[in-house]
DNA sequence: AATGAATGAGCCTTCATTCAT
DNA sequence: CATGAATGAAGGCTCATTCAT
């Protein structure tokens, strides 16, 4: 809500150094240290530090710091949402390379997952859930649920085509990111380790071959 | 190493100062307080009073928070795995009802899974795994780990006994914990929203059901 | 350096949460509660509470106790050269009174070196040269050597003149020193017992006769 | 007082490992922490680590850490009183060979100032003679005092021996050590610089040279 | 709206000291 | 007497937050 507000001056005068906007900075500055210090650990000082701007600044535009981590959080599920509904949406039913296609999604959705800032962003709502449960339902319905949902659709649209048989797309959507994120958590020790591109692919494979005994076209594919 | 020490000395009167057993005791305070509110927003003093201790024991007995955290975490991890290591041995191979026996496995790792104490276990190492790094490998070693291992191990021997088909059990028993944990998460809302018994079966059977179509026994099964 | 910056709002109002000169007011009350109980002894808080100013006030502006002390250090070493110098600076070249001249200087310098303040500053550099060495390179440029300098300019002048014999007018000038401040050191018991002023008067005399019969002028004087 | 208590039963029994005298090796053990890192920073802990004994022990002997510090500068005062009478008395009245016997003394005395064991005694009079008064006292009596009395003896001899012309011998033994420590002091940057036996010789000659010409023989040494 | 200075609450940790054996 | 365990009282330092300009 508040986070608009800035957005319509973002092109306004501003005396000195040329800027982007204050706000957006700060934004960005939380998010950077909250995902590296965690919440709990980060200060409104080095978020300040790292925005070039007095503590009071965030204060004025923020409040506190819980709702800074609220705001930041929802920027930050955006971006996340945006990277993996744009791998889906890439994903075309096409009958003869179904399972190529979909390898080629899950690797992309692993890439998503895997990738340092979503780690970060989970990291921070599972440590802070129990005091703030609110960051939850932000983050879910600006990423989890959204990302889920279109893959549901996705999976609907192929099962009408023919290419699937899923009688809850829903489900079959939570199984394959399940079979996707899952190994993929165990390997990469919570996000610890890189994984390889090739794990990735393999990780990849493997979820795909599963899914698709289970969720494969309805004649052949024993 | 040294939480054995106290155990000599576990049936001492409780005296004046008493010491019943000073060290169990704070190590259980440490974990209600830990899990409860966090590792950086617990206090020592919390845990102390938790612990009817004097703060000062805590450090005699442990050194520095870091260093209690490890033990708290070493002794809850090895309660998780315990009681998931003793839902996977009851799973007995039998022809006639696999997939009642799986549903009723997959049941039980639920019911351990979206318990309090595990996540709250997952949460400390989720937010910690940052600044302590170590934290993770005790608890992996400790549970994680030893408890895909033994599901493995059962996966194996069903499919000698030709009731499963699975060329990497390893693989299989990934999966099949993917195929329980995800979806559970996602409906938990990390932990925060408690499920209901009729809930997990219906998890179970998903998952379970999935499962079967991979990894079923050879022939039969469609 | 960062000394500065607070003596431009010397003049300002006190407000409610006044500000005059905290930075100066700290510096003060640091040296008063150092000075009195020695540096390990003193509390952060203590000063803070003689400054009448909260204890991050104090973080704000100085760091750590450490750094503290050795501003407050060099503070209180400026005002004792100050003195001791203004001392030396006093002496004049008179051939018919030599004598009396260098027993009034004697006197001066071991008022000074008497004072409670000098006292107290070396006290603190003594206990803690150990565990800060750089303290004493703080104290010995800022007093120290720069009073010893002097004095062994205003002796290599006399010996120009006529009225030393003074072939290193630094060891001349050390020697001096000593004369008089290592009996006054006994007698007052490590700046433990005050020494009334016709002590001082003698203490003085003593050193300047021998000092004379060292370093008097070439002819007479046998 | 309490400090023979002990001695008596240096030799007695005593179960296990062979020791010599607990009590001593406290003392001992007190020493080498205290003057290593200065009274407030030594914990009893660490004295009772180096003494090999339980801090109890310590207690039970001593009563309190202010206690236990008397006793330990009783007890090094002690030594460093010994090693520097024992120099004194090597100062043999030679008429021929006056001036290098006193350089010779001189040099000795000044190894005995400048000797590591005889700073940390001075460091830590100083830094606690604020609080505790009384430890002045009891160096000053076994170690100080002495000192300075057992060369005023020396010069009195030498003076009625016609060596030397001094009018107070005290006074003359109080410049002596002046003009040896007082250079020293700065020299070796209160304790901190080692000084080379070369500098050492020198610092002695030079003391000598000025003491001489005011105390030396009634006719000759111009 | 932005800033620099100041604040109060609290946390981890240390240490001299005491019990009970 | 010696010991291991336990304690209470601080102390240094940090941090979110608020004033006053």
């Amino acid at each position: 809500m508040a986070l608009e507000r800035a957005a319509d001056r973002a092109l306004q005068r501003d005396g000195f150094r040329g800027r982007i906007d204050k706000r957006q900075a700060i934004l960005q500055a939380a998010w950077t240290v909250f995902s590296r210090d965690g919440y709990s650990h980060a200060t409104i000082e080095a978020i300040a530090m790292e925005a070039r701007v007095a503590k009071t600044t965030i204060y004025n535009h923020f409040g506190d710091k819980e709702t800074l981590l609220r705001h930041a959080v929802a920027a930050d599920a955006e971006r996340v949402a945006a990277r993996n509904i744009a791998a889906i949406e890439r994903l075309v039913p096409d009958r003869t390379r179904l399972r190529a296609a979909l390898e080629e999604l899950g690797y992309q959705l692993l890439r998503c997952h895997c990738d340092e800032q979503s780690w970060q962003l989970r990291r921070i709502l599972v440590a802070e859930v129990g005091r703030l449960p609110d960051l939850l339902d932000i983050a879910d319905q600006r990423a989890m649920s959204r990302i889920v949902g279109v893959l549901a659709d996705r999976f609907a649209r192929l099962t009408i085509a023919g290419l699937l048989t899923t009688g809850d797309p829903l489900l079959a959507a939570e199984q394959f990111s399940a079979l996707l994120n899952g190994p993929a958590d165990a390997r990469s020790r919570l996000g610890t380790r890189r994984i390889s591109d090739r794990e990735l692919h393999a990780l990849a494979r493997d979820a795909v071959s599963t899914f698709l005994q289970a969720f494969g076209p309805p004649a052949r594919e024993a």
